[in-house]
DNA sequence: CAGATTGATTGCAGATTCTGAAATCACCGT
DNA sequence: ACGGTGATTTCAGAATCTGCAATCAATCTG
């Protein structure tokens, strides 16, 4: 639609990106990945709610995706099972962006405002999977237990993912990191 | 220590609560804050590293005291049992507080940017979990999994308490969250 | 007791983040 | 050609947060 050049998010992510690991993420101002991405400081607040969200572009598609993908999973499953199957679900995409991953988290780890807003995520996807769990009858306390465990073994199978010098596939590392948990919890 | 009053953070703390709870956390500002504890925008700075901060008090203190508990449990304890006893060990000055609580609670659930905060706590409050147990010998990954659903199972707790209207004590809820957490885990 | 020290508070300047409202611009259909 | 549409821009401004120097009163020191 437009006269102007599309992808006007993934510029501003990019330069975003390239100006946090040139200088850090405190030491750039929005108006200057703005003018790097040919745009605006008022544009970047048009397409981000704030500085941070730059670096976490989609995740509140992923995690309505995940949302979904619970709620119609096959009633049979177990939840633990059906969180599973939609984390797997689309994970090929990100074995496709491995390398960006990694400069991303190269920049949450070094810089505690980004990895707070990370974390915030991270809850935001846990409540999103106990309300889905809740959607196919589980009830509470253990959909709300279930879906927090569900949350930290997908932040465990993600990192140890972008650690694997393998490079084995993201849905691997999830598998291995749910069994992991079924293995402890009987610890427990 | 001081011709100034004492009690400079206190007093700090108790205007904002007040006024964040008669106009709203946005709708206030800092220099509204510092003014009616007597005192000026720049030495709120002083005390707080931002204007979330001022409702999260002794909360690093909370978490450093946890990770000690655990740290020094006594070997023949469980994972589960060492962190449910650090947890419970100092619980009754939240009884002794469980109204200001429940207020601060009802500006958490209002506000966005502080829930936010809160869940970077929970999540230093897991991580702080995690290096108390690996410290005690329990290897990842079961030590990270086993402090997140301990954090999670501290939020559990908590909110049960807030909610009991039989003001049960946070003890109570504690135990009672952690038998929720045995039981559903067993299901995993 | 005068003087130095200390620690908390203050004043001020300024960069930066983020918002609201109105204006601009070029594509698109009619 | 003309108006609608959506993205971008311009502008003004409030609020957050920081750095630095100054102030102030209590305490320590000789």
């Amino acid at each position: 639609m437009g006269r102007w050049p599309g992808g006007t998010q993934e510029r501003l992510q990019e330069a975003a990106i390239e100006l946090f690991t040139e200088r850090g993420y405190e030491r750039t101002t929005v108006a200057e990945i703005a003018t790097r991405a040919g745009l605006t400081e008022r544009t970047f607040y048009n397409h981000f709610a704030d500085k941070r969200e730059v670096l976490f572009p989609g995740q509140d598609a992923f995690i309505a995706g995940i949302r979904e993908a619970v709620t119609a999973a096959p009633e049979e499953k177990s939840p633990l099972d059906a969180v599973l199957a939609a984390f797997t679900a689309g994970s090929d995409w990100f074995d496709r962006h491995r390398e960006a991953a990694q400069r991303r988290r190269q920049l949450l780890d070094a810089h505690a405002d980004l990895r707070e807003r990370e974390r915030a995520k991270v809850a935001a996807l846990g409540e999103a999977i106990a309300g889905a769990l809740r959607a196919r009858g589980l009830p509470d306390p253990a959909a709300t237990l279930t879906a927090s465990v569900c949350a930290a073994a997908h932040q465990l199978g993600a990192a140890r993912w972008l650690a694997d010098p393998e490079e084995g596939t993201l849905a691997h590392h999830l598998r291995a990191s749910f069994e992991d948990l079924r293995r402890t919890a009987r610890t427990w």
